[in-house]
DNA sequence: TACGTTGTGCTCAGTCCGAGAAGAACGGCG
DNA sequence: CGCCGTTCTTCTCGGACTGAGCACAACGTA
């Protein structure tokens, strides 16, 4: 219910005396924040947009990109909307690709432990968020601290945990490449776990679901669109049968008639180009392979 | 983020102030609450758990169990599973069938729109719960204005809209059976809107989780686990094929060696028995037939 | 005992998917 | 300008899976 008002053993007299009693002004206050894991693709690798935290507790650390409710004046889903707007500045950059959509926003979960953080009980609803290739948040904005980071990047274990205790030892592919840092970033609060559940939401959405233009330009192409599943699946897809099947899925694309200005970048012809079409469900789903692994890993 | 840190374009001194300054203590309080749509298979047909609501607004209205989030006391998870207790009777009637973990619990969405409660701005985290068959709430108990209700009766349409308008005038199958109720229930504040939600849920989860064999006591038959799935998805699958995928499938039932003891009610041989095995994903997945009707059904 | 019901297993045809390959268009380089 | 490697797109083929129907045996009930 949305407030109680329980209590079948008594009258309703007691029932309002009751409900006084749980006025939450009067007891430990609760406070609800809004925060964004807000998703893109840079050079063909996913990235999130991180913000630098400029007073303790973890002062210095990275956070994903977030703020109070404004209690009684917005929604959920309109606080994530700001807050994304706000953090990337989207609403002077590029309002228009909001307004066309191109920008994908979902509820990811609610984390609500006592403990998460060490100032006072804070209920956080957490949003996930796809967008196209977004310019830098600009320097002298509210985003002055914000950045995009490559996903693979982040150290997405459970809080300050070693690799040997509990976790499994293996670095997990993320360093496999050796990027710059030697250790990666850790995020502030539960920030890793709720990133950790974003990237499983967001690698079963584009199963069953057309989002994955949601991380391209209206005008696509289909090589474009297997980059977005390769990115975030993080593996290599059969470029015939991946076109095959697009195209076999109604409602998934609609073709434009024309093709890309010039071939690819090492050659190629020129593709078709694309925009989303209008089914909200992949019918039949576009399953990711070798899901065997994936089994082993989570049957751990 | 947890609570806000930010605002880099000043220093920490101010940073310190516009934090004490957001204090929600100071301003407009909001309510953190609990809700739980707890579903259960009887007689063939899916039933939710309601609480009729004792005190305005929407007095005598049935709602969805739930209550406020006891500040630093208790995370998400603890208070739906609090809540869920205190309104079946569980705690005592049948715990061990919780420790058995024959009774499933996962978080479905927040609803936080500042007008969904007339009397303050609540946030409201809603959970799902699948469970086997439960003895109905005694009397005399936190859980007296409580019961199991057959899903089809109730009202799912978003609030007091006439079926003319806006929403297509069907009635989706709801009523073909001519249940008693001439005009199906309405729910209290937005909680038809959480229950449907939460029905849309199971369906999905239904194809690609092992998940329900949470509505069916410990040890079961294949026909047990059919039911549910046609139960749920309000349709009737071919016995053979259905056999074949879910022994097919790893991970989903083992074996236990013994047969039931008696035939179906009609006839009929008697079944083998099994119970839930240890896979967290069905791969792969018992996807469900004519999906086509649904598609047309959510394009529009 | 007869009959309808149902659990379990089988067959068969259609569909879908992974893998490979072919043809054509393109950029870069000598 | 011609060659070569790259890549978009289409095609083929064999295996796997799915939906539908059927068979048979075991069971309850009349």
């Amino acid at each position: 219910m949305a407030a109680d008002g329980r209590q079948p053993s008594t009258g309703p007299e007691a029932e309002q005396e009751w409900l006084a009693a749980y006025d939450p002004r009067a007891y430990t206050p609760i406070a609800v924040t809004v925060d964004v894991v807000a998703l893109t693709l840079r050079q063909g690798s996913l990235h999130v947009l991180l913000v630098e935290r400029g007073a303790p507790p973890y002062q210095g650390c990275w956070a994903l990109p977030g703020g109070f409710l404004r209690a009684g004046e917005e929604g959920l889903d309109e606080a994530a909307a700001r807050e994304l707007a706000e953090e990337t500045g989207l609403h002077s950059a590029s309002e228009a690709e909001v307004r066309r959509c191109r920008l994908h926003l979902e509820q990811l979960g609610t984390y609500g432990a006592p403990e998460r953080d060490p100032r006072m009980h804070v209920v956080s609803v957490a949003y996930l968020a796809f967008a196209p290739d977004l310019p830098d948040p600009q320097a002298g904005t509210d985003a002055a601290a914000a950045a995009w980071h490559p996903v693979s990047d982040l150290d997405l274990r459970p809080h300050g945990r070693s690799p040997a205790a509990g976790a499994p030892a293996d670095t997990h592919g993320g360093g496999v490449d050796g990027r710059t840092g030697p250790d990666p970033l850790a995020l502030a609060f539960d920030h890793a776990r709720i990133l950790a559940d974003g990237l499983d939401r967001v690698r079963a959405k584009l199963e069953y679901s057309p989002l994955a233009t949601a991380f391209l330009p209206y005008d696509f192409t289909i090589p474009d669109l297997r980059a977005v599943y390769e990115a975030v699946w993080d593996e290599k897809l059969h470029p015939g049968n991946f076109h095959r099947k697009v195209l076999s899925v109604p409602g998934f694309v609609e073709s434009t008639g024309s093709t890309t200005e010039r071939g690819g970048a090492r050659g190629g012809p020129r593709a078709r180009t694309y925009h989303a079409g209008d089914a909200r469900q992949l019918h039949p789903a576009l399953l990711r392979p070798t899901r065997d692994a994936v089994d082993d890993a989570e049957a751990r």
